[in-house]
DNA sequence: ATGGGTGCAAAATCTTTGCACTCAG
DNA sequence: CTGAGTGCAAAGATTTTGCACCCAT
């Protein structure tokens, strides 16, 4: 096992002892992949590649897992339509460039949008928390392929 | 039935007729409900109160009207976590808060919405179609109220 | 050793679909 | 008239829950 899933292993074991939780060895490899993959999985996609080195997790641990790793602010969700819901592991303020036709998620930060919630907020006296910031389209490489 | 709806009703019709949709008397109820509410309704919101002025539509109708509405691009949708589907009938590029204890949601359009999707997007060769931005947090009025 | 966690299956939601009947155009 | 639309109920899809057994602390 590499040096760097050591660290994050060490992460995650202090996250949920933290809060209170046991660190099992479920717990850790779902929250393991859900961390360090940023292609925004969705759960069944977690669940699948989870099973593939914990044959026996069930789909209700990995569920409930998620719920956990959003309620210790690990990862955050992004409900989008014509779809499922999927997995954001990156914290950092920023936008999502959602592809509509080969459903790629890329992230991009901007310091605009904080200045943007922080003028809005202070105009409507709306006390923020957290953000969805998602534009649906077309990116590059499918912009790049044909027809269309 | 005022002036107003009048208005709405035409409009309702010429855009189904204008995709070779019929505009059935449940549509049209459907519609004007989900155009007329501001308040981002739920599909069973709509269902509720459309069946008050029409016992018989069925939450399946109702479904389909939507699925059409959106098509045409008269509402759009808002995937809120920890909550349903609402519905959206202002078209303007805008923002949504979204109040964590009350539920409502208010939009607050801005200039710099635009900015930043014409900015990301150049940046990453993204061409934009459609948005959401929605803010969490508490609402003025929530705050307002006591504890916590 | 013990209370929380797991896995399974069943339930709960929300949304879509198949089909016979109806009605808008 | 006639095909598209309606309403119902059944099927799908996703997420949650109840419960007996298990294991991290």
């Amino acid at each position: 096992m590499s040096k760097l899933i050591q660290e994050i292993d060490t992460t995650i074991i202090r996250a949920f002892r933290g809060k209170g939780y046991k660190a099992t060895p479920q717990r850790i490899a779902i929250s393991r992949f859900v961390l360090c993959n940023h292609n925004h999985p969705t759960v069944h996609k977690v669940y699948c590649e989870v099973r593939k080195a914990y044959p026996t997790v069930s789909l209700a641990t990995v569920y409930k897992t998620i719920q956990i790793l959003k309620e210790i602010g690990l990862v955050h969700e992004l409900n989008l339509p014509r779809d499922q819901t999927r997995l954001d592991s990156n914290l950092n303020l920023h936008l999502n460039l959602v592809c509509l036709r080969c459903g790629s998620i890329k992230d991009h930060e901007d310091p605009m949008i904080e200045a943007i919630i922080s003028r809005v907020s202070a105009a409507e006296q709306f006390a923020p928390r957290e953000q969805r910031f998602d534009v649906y389209g077309i990116c590059a490489n499918c912009r790049g392929d044909v027809i269309l």
